[in-house]
RNA sequence: GCCCAGGUAGCUCAGUUGGUAGAGCAGAGGACUGAAAAUCCUCGUGUCGGCGGUUCGAUUCCGUCCCUGGGCA
């Protein structure tokens, strides 16, 4: 197999879109910049939190001098209190990569970057009246075992799949049955929808992740957290979104007086390890993810250049 | 030195009217179809502080010693 910077340079045959994947704190960021001034490429982001204005330092958004080094997209575009989804997301996110000479998708959460490589299938979306309905069901005494026997019963598949305490998709399941009269697992993906692409994952030492994870929370805290929640909270609902992510909702919980400001940043903590650990269980049974380790520098961005070449 | 209260899972603790013990957190694994940094599922043998005694049987009762808090001197 042979390489030359020309073909690198000047793009490839079909389209590819390259995927930068890995746990939170994996270096992501650094990398997918490095990569865009290599490949003349441009970020794209694929992260729940940083596609909100304002909600900066609690989501390690990139600094306005990173973002000057190379294009980025879908950073800051909408407002906490705005409507947004999965589903959303795919759909801005494939009219921006369209338009996109060679993007580079950065980001975390991985339900976002499905929606967007294969999809999510053409069912109702989210209605706000069958939602407090059910929700109203689900808040009387054993609400939630009788809506997931009701969901059991209309679809035994799911109500297999989806735990009675899982509430979030029990609600969502229903909600297909009742607007569309189909079970939800009716509904499936077509396989050959998937947008062509690269997936290079991060491989970070586990033992090394926690004690940096941590560090970056302090540091998160240092440089004005609370002070940033504290802004938002006067311009947003506390009922907002994103004012119950990770280090947002621990920060409200401090302004509204409830928790410390040491139990917050031991809490942010605790719960930035488990989102890691989750996202390294959704990567980990992703197929077609090209591993790379992370934290090499140099040996990082030149493992991934090697992958790309020879994947493009 | 004396008097209390404790010493049980990596941590915080519950419990056993005597039949070798269980929650939360941590940790590990997993799921993921419009809330996804969300929401869930699975996984618990540890000289029950040491040593003696009573007992068929002690982590549980008794004695003693050690350790940690707090109080009194």
């Amino acid at each position: 197999m042979k390489r030359t910077t020309g073909r690198t340079a000047r793009g490839l045959a079909v389209k590819k879109l390259i995927v930068i994947a890995g746990p939170t704190g994996s270096g992501k960021s650094e990398l997918a910049v490095r990569l865009a001034q290599t490949l003349a490429g441009e970020i794209v982001n694929y992260d729940s939190v940083q596609i909100y204005r304002g909600f900066d330092i609690g989501s390690a958004k990139p600094s306005p001098e990173e973002r000057a080094l190379v294009p980025h997209h879908l950073f800051d575009i909408i407002d906490a209190d705005e409507e947004f989804n999965a589903a959303d997301y795919g759909r801005v996110a494939r009219e921006a990569c369209s338009s996109i000479e060679r993007p580079i998708l950065v980001g975390g959460t991985f339900f976002y970057l499905r929606a967007l490589l294969s999809a999510l299938p053409p069912m109702p979306g989210r209605d706000a009246d069958i939602r407090s309905r059910i929700r109203a069901i689900a808040g009387k005494p054993r609400g939630a075992e009788r809506l997931h026997r009701w969901l059991s019963k209309i679809d035994p598949r799911s109500g297999r799949k989806i735990a009675p305490a899982d509430r979030h998709r029990v609600e969502r399941a229903l909600e297909v049955w009742i607007t569309s009269g189909r079970p939800i697992s009716s509904w499936d993906t077509e396989a050959s929808d998937e947008l062509p692409s690269i997936r290079i994952g991060l491989r970070v030492d586990r033992a090394a992740l926690a004690p940096r994870l941590d560090a970056r929370v302090e540091e998160m805290f240092r440089r004005g957290l609370i002070d940033e929640t504290r802004a938002l909270l006067a311009r947003f609902p506390a009922t907002a979104r994103p004012f119950g992510t990770i280090g947002y909702k621990e920060a409200v919980a401090v302004i509204l007086g409830t928790m410390t400001e040491a139990a917050a940043i031991e809490e942010t903590k605790r719960r930035t390890r488990a989102y890691a650990k989750r996202q390294m269980t959704w990567l980990r049974s992703e197929r077609n993810v090209h591993w790379v380790n992370a934290d090499h520098g140099e040996e990082t961005l030149a493992a991934a250049l090697r992958v790309i070449e020879e994947h493009a």
